[in-house]
DNA sequence: TGACTTGGTTAACGGTGTTAAGTAACATAG
DNA sequence: CTATGTTACTTAACACCGTTAACCAAGTCA
């Protein structure tokens, strides 16, 4: 069966190649001139060939996503020991967070800013939350930190997991609009970051 | 010169007859089906006549939400009389702009999520602030209100330019979140916007 | 009447995601 | 060794999109 095995070893190297090319693509030159037949152009293959390792353009883009925030959980996970009082090291998350998206805005966008394309059939609904599923881990990190807090008596006893959500739109809030809207007048970008970290940390505080 | 006055008038109609047909496919059909050809379709003319009244998609798009939002800032600022406290009038102001952008997710995406395409020469670049002009507004009635509360020593003695852009991006991070992400499992979406709001006065308000 | 402006058209360019049909190489069964 | 079927891939095409250039007809004005 050695000849299965290579076969799929091969097909797995072009999908590899894709997902190179594409990301490449995405941080050269933005998410908007990210298409099929660009990708496909600089692999040398044609536009089609694509889909037969992703089943769309959507496809791509998230495992290119899924790819990437796989890192900033791994980030947020060392985290956990690397600060141990969880009110500290919620500070922490939030600005890796903020720093992250920063740092990678054209893979924020697609996985957080913009609009999945309406699903028609409603099979692969999951694909779009298994594309956010790092995301989601990225959540349970946030919750587990603000429970560890109020069993610790430093946060307000609260919902652990819809403050947790809470946490997140604010953060992504900031993330966001620095992301998308460059051109405001945001002022001190760091100054806005430390004044939305400080209202929702305050927020939860207990006093 | 009655003339040039009726050819005006005939000018202005058609402009408004484009503005009520996008305004409807896009409350209709969504933000990504709105196309300048199904817009020239509906009014029964041809794609290019609308280049006589609007530079672009964009141009478009963006005179169509700075209707919408004009709204907005109205509500906003009757807020100012309708409750004199500065406290109670944050969480309002908070709460009517989140439920304003979530019964108005069609326009509340290509004003705020949706990154501005790149323009590319910078005669214009006022456009796409003036589109947000009366975002602009938006967020200065919420300084104003935060520079009342702090006179008022109800809240805490911070910047209140900063403050409000903060707390913007944190109502703007939920806004939007549960605009795009309409599948995640938010669980009472009530919920998370109550908390939402609740850290982000919390954290403001004076201990 | 002839020139000019105005409001509109048609045709076209260059791009997009995606699907259907066809092809060439290759592995396997008889 | 040949026939069959699978696999990877391509070409062609569909149905769109925003936008520009060239043209045209009607109305205004000298």
């Amino acid at each position: 069966m050695g000849v299965k095995d290579r076969r799929a070893r091969q097909k797995t190297l072009l999908r590899q190649q894709i997902l190179d090319a594409a990301r490449d693509l995405l941080v050269r030159d933005g998410y908007e001139k990210l298409s099929m037949r660009r990708v496909a152009e600089r692999i040398d293959y044609s536009p089609t060939a694509i889909y037969l390792h992703f089943t769309d353009r959507q496809d791509l883009v998230f495992s290119l996503c899924d790819e990437t925030f796989a890192k900033l959980v791994h980030e947020l996970e060392t985290l956990a020991q690397e600060f141990p009082d969880p009110l500290v090291r919620l500070r922490k998350g939030c600005e890796r967070y903020i720093a992250f998206g920063l740092n990678h805005p054209d893979h924020y966008l697609p996985a957080f800013v913009l609009p999945p394309p309406p699903d028609l059939d409603p099979t692969r609904k999951q694909e779009s939350m298994s594309a956010e599923s790092n995301g989601l881990k990225a959540l349970g990190c946030l919750r587990d930190c603000i429970a560890d807090g109020v069993r610790a008596r430093k946060l307000r006893k609260v919902d652990p997991e819809v403050a947790a959500r809470a946490t997140w739109a604010a953060i992504h809030g900031i993330t966001s609009l620095l992301i998308t809207h460059k051109g405001f007048p945001w002022g001190e970008r760091k100054a806005v970051i430390a004044a939305t970290i400080d209202a929702v940390v305050d927020g939860l505080r207990r006093r």
